[in-house]
DNA sequence: CGGAATCCCGGCGGATACTG
DNA sequence: CAGTATCCGCCGGGATTCCG
């Protein structure tokens, strides 16, 4: 272990990811590059549009999502990962893979529970 | 991009870590190896003796620390990071990384918006 | 269309006191 | 020593309404 806990900048990184939606609306952005609000809001089943505004606007304010007003009416607004943005990428990577075999292990373990539950 | 929107993990991933001492704890942990509870709560400023009990059982249900009690008085029980949990590391270690950087790059961004303030 | 404003609730996390 | 138990404030996030 290389990180010094009293040198820690974990929680830095953390702390842009926290958010119930965050996590969602950077894959989609990574994915399908450039999106209305509009888009956003439909590719994310569930989000309100409070939640949606307030998730970007965060994601901006740390320079991860980038967001171009159209001034014409009806509005037009789209928002898109920044290069920087971009270098979250193999850590959400690195953590969806490593969310999948937990996924995994936790049924495993669900089961050995559940038949060890039966034999006693 | 490679993950799937629609099936991403990182959720899972992220739960793991989300808390307020989660990631201190677990870098005591992965440098100093097996800890007493007391030792933990000295090592980790500022955490009420609620707050490391609750946080240490979170992450043994997960399987990610394990717990022995050693039965006699005055109690002793010892914590360590299980070997699934070691999993974990190139995550905290990569979020760390980047943590430092986007530190560097928030002082970078306010000395720019300085500059430009006084400018203006 | 893309918000802002308001109201509301549950749960995280802090402070403190008690216990085997 | 290593915990529970209790009380409480704060804030993330949901539902709803209004606006340019």
């Amino acid at each position: 272990m290389k990180i010094e806990p009293e040198l820690c900048r974990v929680e830095d990184a953390l702390g842009i990811l926290v958010g119930k939606w965050k996590p969602i609306i950077l894959l989609h952005l990574l994915k399908e590059g450039t999106q209305r609000f509009s888009e956003l809001k439909r590719n994310v089943p569930g989000i309100t549009q409070k939640m949606l505004t307030k998730q970007l606007r965060e994601l901006e304010e740390e320079d991860i999502v980038e967001r171009v007003v159209y001034p014409q009416v009806p509005p037009k607004v789209e928002y898109s990962i920044t290069e920087y943005g971009k270098s979250l990428q193999p850590i959400l990577e690195a953590m969806h893979e490593w969310g999948k075999k937990h996924t995994q292990h936790k049924q495993e373990k669900l089961k050995r529970e559940k038949e060890t539950l039966s034999e006693g």
